[in-house]
DNA sequence: GATATTCTTCAGGAAATCGGCAGGAAGGTC
DNA sequence: GACCTTCCTGCCGATTTCCTGAAGAATATC
């Protein structure tokens, strides 16, 4: 899952990514109005965690920029204590919820998990894929009902096929959704890591799983 | 276990703080019905103690406004006066138990374990896992029957582990409950915490019970 | 108020992981 | 079947992440 964090505040935007990052999560930091409004029209996230009390341009600005462009972009309000008129203006402007600093992470982690619910994203704790099953909550992956460790891009790989199965992905989108990289094709990173992965949770089945369609990409899918 | 002290006299709200802590749980304070209602409804707490007499906005408001948003959140009310319709009004706003002022420590905490018992929250008093035992009443441990002696924030993260066997805890979750901070990465004292435990009950035996997941967190659990 | 325990920060070292490389294999095209 | 492109795959250095002991600060205990 891929989220923009809009905020200025280093020490707040570290903290964030941090914690996205162990759920298996990437994370962008925009520091500005400005940045944060360039990435979220252009960038692909999943949802968009956004301050409203920013620099220059602020968070009411970005988010009516958002919402001129993308209707459906999920975005949660990060807003200052006791305003209630700012809650209600964020919920105007359409803003999908809000949380009131501080906050503990886990409930913003809640409120992403919810939201992502209600837009009928896959996003569950555990998912299953033939005899392929991988629990995020244990972080841990079964293939016929053995276990099998993971190394911490491996798993994040996984996840990201398995949140798309049958889908072709190709090399660009798992770059950018797994890595956080802009994949500039001379690099090979996502071919090794598909290699790492298929020895574990293909190399020692007959029936394979992540399949290969040159020129464009990877697909995990069944065959026969 | 996180509790939430919502009680605007400094003196009673330390008592309490302080007893809960010597309990190894962590208690927030919140000194007006404003603030409490917040994190009451945005912080993550097993429990709420709300003090009905609160300036500005009071008690009834904020239990009203923490049953709208979750229904299921336990709440204990202290109230200053016996009067049997302010009991009556309590519960049926949704209140799960009340005490009246002035109340040993002792008889609140009975009631906080008894209502969690009756939600579940806390199984029982006694935990186990493996060869490990925690008696969360008399603050002990045991590994294979042997006797464990904890400084205090060892068995508050042992505790923890123990609610939770099998599944991943991030840095960023144990740090806001076991030591009710946001974790920004700039520090270690998780995985300084985790050594120190470790050396108590991992260290002397083989089989090992706390294990890292890089780049995650820790999960306790048995493995071959 | 003194002592003892506990907790946090720091820093060096160890270990797992990751990305690039390069040779070889496989697939596609004519 | 030859040729070219694309992908696979083992290896190694670089990096990130984690472990660990020690020391000073904080807290609790007497």
């Amino acid at each position: 899952m891929k989220i923009l964090i809009i905020e200025d505040e280093p020490k707040t935007a570290a903290f964030l990514k941090k914690g996205f990052s162990e759920e298996g999560d990437i994370a962008d930091i925009a520091v500005n109005g400005v940045d944060g409004q360039h990435l979220a029209v252009t960038g692909n996230y999943d949802v968009i965690v956004l301050d409203v009390m920013l620099p220059q341009r602020d968070g009411w600005w970005v988010l009516q920029e958002i919402r001129s462009r993308r209707t459906d972009q999920p975005v949660i309000l990060l807003t200052a204590l006791d305003a209630v008129s700012q809650r209600v203006r964020g919920l105007q402007l359409g803003a999908d919820d809000y949380l009131v600093k501080p906050f503990a992470f886990s409930e913003l982690l809640a409120r992403v998990h919810n939201l992502l619910r209600r837009r009928n994203v896959r996003s569950e704790d555990v998912l299953r894929y033939a005899d392929l099953e991988i629990d995020s909550l244990r972080h841990k992956v079964w293939r016929a009902g053995e276990a099998i460790s993971l190394a911490p891009q491996e798993y994040r790989l996984l996840a990201y096929l398995m949140r798309f199965p049958g889908e072709v992905l190709t090399r660009t989108r798992i770059a950018e959704q797994v890595w956080d990289m802009n994949f500039d094709g001379d690099s090979n990173v996502v071919d090794v890591a598909v290699r790492r992965l298929r020895r574990k949770i293909d190399d020692p089945y007959s029936d394979k799983l992540i399949h290969t369609l040159r020129g464009v990409g990877y697909v995990l899918e069944t065959r026969r």
